[in-house]
RNA sequence: GGGCGGAUACCAAAGCGGCCAAAUGGACCAGACUGUAAAUCUGGCGGCUCAGCCUUCGCAGGUUCGAAUCCUGCUCCGCCCA
């Protein structure tokens, strides 16, 4: 395997990363590799935590990537252990721990997403079961005896918690040590992570030089901040583009991205090139539509993606009903002298969250039945079908029995 | 093991006997504006065919005409001492 000249990788590797410890560290291993034609091993650990992936979460993925299509060999170690552990990184709650099983679920499902930006038959896949299943208690005591408390302590997102007196259980001590055992038994050349994991990859420095191996690289990647413009892309914020919704749901969410983050958005999720991102982001609205374009393409392909955009268009600019309308049926139980109260039909149709917020949202001028906006909360729809709107994106179509 | 402090709606945080479905901020939803579901401004934000009623303020009891607010026990969390 020829490798490119050690610039040229350097170039595609630095883009968009936080911390590179260190980049001598890095040119020298990918001169090394040039000269033995041998790939560097390139770790990016995933915990089976929770069953979906998204846009987040391709940010170091597609760092893997480009390492891969540099030629490198990339390793996915599954953290099916220290899932069970659970990440304290940037958390400043402790998790709870998972089930063996819903672990297994989770990584069956995360394979498939993975294989969404990563050439998955080409990466070599890991457990750290292998070889946490097999240590004793005793193994786990000798582990915890390599650091310190202090130096735990360090940690920005622990030594916060511990001066804000939020609790810190014991065992989250353990995961930077297991992760960074993981990188031990890998005899990795570098580790990827977010911007937060990078104690938990020094860890794993100190424990391969503490074992004689070559201490790895340890390169970052920034979070993305979701939706909301201002905290980390999650779901459990809500705030997140998931990889596996649909083209249309994915041009959306990425139509209301803050205008102030779509240069972040092209540097980490697109391979677009400086200046032709500067150029774009003259007209935000244009650049938005770039953005979303260029990423449902890399989903869904490129006809997918004209078509939510086209859906998109009709929705917001003209006021049209998107693709997919749910028709809903109201039951008998609905319905007082054969008419249907709006609100309720709001509720069933799973436009409103309960009669209440239905009533709200009909008070407050934000629903429409054919197209026309009413206002009576007390409004009664006779036999008949109905196209009821909330907003501008929800709608759905119901059918009052005659 | 002992002492002290805390637990409020999705999150944070006020309230400390009636005026509390509970201030305020964030998130979220809707409206206006804009070819943006961006920015800004406005309204809403427990449930119930709703000027009224019902269920909420860690859990279980109790005091009171009346409790998120007082008392008792329990659970969990933090701090200090050992």
């Amino acid at each position: 395997m020829d490798f490119a000249p050690v610039e040229e990788q350097m170039a595609v590797l630095r883009r968009g990363v936080v911390d590179l410890v260190d980049e001598a560290d890095l040119r020298r291993r990918l001169e090394q590799s040039r000269a033995d034609r041998r790939p560097l091993r390139v770790k990016f650990g995933i915990d089976p935590s929770s069953p979906d992936i998204h846009l987040g979460h391709t940010v170091p993925l597609r760092k893997l990537r480009d390492f891969q299509r540099l030629g490198h060999r990339v390793i996915v170690l599954w953290g099916t252990v220290t899932a069970m552990v659970g990440d304290p990184s940037g958390r400043n709650k402790t998790r709870p721990p998972l089930s063996r099983e819903q672990v297994e679920a989770n990584k069956q499902t995360y394979r498939a997403q993975v294989g969404a930006v990563l050439d998955i038959g080409s990466v070599e896949e890991r457990e750290n079961g292998e070889w946490f299943h097999r240590k004793s208690f005793l193994d786990c005591i000798s582990l915890a005896s390599r650091y310190t408390v202090a130096r735990m302590l360090e940690r920005d997102d622990f030594h916060k918690r511990h001066q804000q007196r939020q609790p810190i259980a014991v065992h989250e001590f353990l995961y930077p040590l297991l992760q960074g055992w993981d990188s031990v038994e890998l005899g990795c050349d570098v580790e990827i992570g977010g911007s937060d994991q990078l104690f938990n990859l020094l860890v794993g420095r100190d424990l391969q030089a503490q074992e004689g191996q070559v201490p790895q690289v340890c390169l970052t990647m920034p979070l993305l901040e979701g939706l909301d413009g201002s905290q980390k892309m999650s779901k459990s914020l809500g705030n997140y583009v998931g990889i596996s919704e649909s083209a249309s749901s994915q041009f959306g969410k990425l139509m209301r991205v803050p205008n102030d983050l779509l240069a972040k958005y092209f540097l980490l999720l697109t391979d677009l090139a400086e200046p032709a991102v500067r150029d774009l982001l003259r007209n935000p609205l244009e650049a938005k539509f770039a953005l979303a374009g260029t990423i449902v393409a890399g989903f869904h392909g490129t006809a997918a993606a004209a078509a939510a955009r086209a859906e998109y268009d009709r929705v917001h600019r003209d006021g049209g009903l998107p693709d997919d309308l749910p028709t809903v049926a109201l039951g008998p139980d609905l319905l007082r002298d054969g008419k249907a109260w709006l609100p309720a039909a709001l509720a069933a149709a799973r436009l409103a969250a309960s009669n209440s917020e239905g009533r709200r949202l009909v008070q407050g001028g934000g629903v429409r039945v054919d197209g026309v906006v009413v206002p009576d909360p007390q409004a009664q729809l006779g036999p008949g079908s109905y196209v009821l709107q909330v907003g501008r994106a929800k709608a759905a179509r119901i059918v009052v029995p005659g």
